[in-house]
DNA sequence: CTGCCCTTAGGACGTTTGTCCTATTGTGGG
DNA sequence: CCCACAATAGGACAAACGTCCTAAGGGCAG
């Protein structure tokens, strides 16, 4: 019963590290330890595997935010615990970039058709990041600072990955609390966002 | 003798709209109208047309870069002028992201060898960028703000293709102009960078 | 015209891929 | 004990892949 999960998971972290186009069946079950044979009992195609690791990832992005939510004091700790996020999986980020920024680029260039599926994940952060900026009073932009956010940590992905650069990260990281807080005064003199 | 061109053209853009691995030799020859068996006269393997390509590459950066050093007026407006690709290409951004970014990733996810060759373009821009800021004078953080804009439109590139946003580029792309004219004033309070 | 060489077309090759079938194993209920 | 069924192993299958070989085209020097 828990073989399915156990493949969901090889699966979910080698679509990450190797690409889902470039990760076979072989691999899946090499590292899940099965036959190969074994696949078609529990999917019947390589698309049902991805759609059903990009369920797990929507169920751990769920339930990340959740915990942040209960365990954040205020929309500000909130937010910087999801910019933490690229301090805390920066091992990670510097081999293989953001789980979901790279999913959704190579979906999109495969044409394929669970990428709007994908960026449900970006859509979760999106929403969650939206609701923190309303709670700090932005209603108005809510959803662009939201946006910013997201694009700003997806660069910060990028860049550390292609340069191997985790003092980037840090550094980054560091601005983007900078530009958090400066959110939070009501208005000291800089243009609007 | 121009069917090697053709070749490394029509690579090009595959690899970037299709993916690398995802781009078979039978896509690159129906694409320039030769036979397959004729690749191995001009390219002995796959890898070697992917080093063409990022040749291709490095030069019309550099010819990019060259023409933007001679058009603008000032290092504020030519840093503008890299800011403004996002705009400038937005059609293809919102299909398939940005080429230096897709690309790095794809090759670090394959472990392959041509990742560092592929980052060179990133390094192409990023010490143009570092001139620009120190002509404005910002010797000391040259190299972060080129980093810092350089990851900004990474974040928008990947973000604009992953929601088919177009108004999001317009409006990150607006905010890159705000920033980059606060960076040009001596100390209007702001914390630094 | 002849011969040479750069260029091309077509296909063979071994491997790997996703998909699918079938025989076998293991385990819990009657 | 035995039967039913969930689960697995192993391999067959056609298609596609990168690679490579060989024969033929095509233009230019002699």
């Amino acid at each position: 019963m828990h073989t399915r999960q156990h493949i969901v998971e090889a699966a979910d972290q080698l679509f990450y590290e190797q690409g889902f186009e470039h990760t076979s069946f072989a691999d899946i079950a090499a590292a899940v330890g099965i036959s190969r044979g074994n696949f078609y009992y529990h999917f019947k195609t390589k698309d049902d595997i991805l759609d059903a690791v990009i369920d797990l990832r929507l169920a751990n992005t769920r339930r990340m935010l959740a915990q942040w939510e209960q365990q954040g004091d205020s929309a500000r700790d909130r937010i910087r615990c999801f910019i933490h996020i690229l301090i805390a999986n920066q091992g990670k980020i510097l081999l293989y970039g953001c789980p979901v920024g790279t999913l959704t680029s190579e979906l999109a260039k495969l044409d394929h058709a669970a990428l709007t599926k994908a960026g449900a994940v970006f859509t979760l952060f999106r929403n969650w990041l939206q609701q923190q900026f309303r709670a700090l009073g932005r209603e108005q932009d809510a959803d662009q600072l939201a946006m910013h956010v997201l694009a700003r940590s997806q660069g910060v992905a990028t860049l550390a990955s292609a340069f191997h650069d985790q003092t980037f990260i840090q550094n980054e990281v560091t601005q983007l609390y900078h530009w958090l807080d400066d959110q939070l005064q009501p208005n000291p003199g800089n243009k609007e966002v």
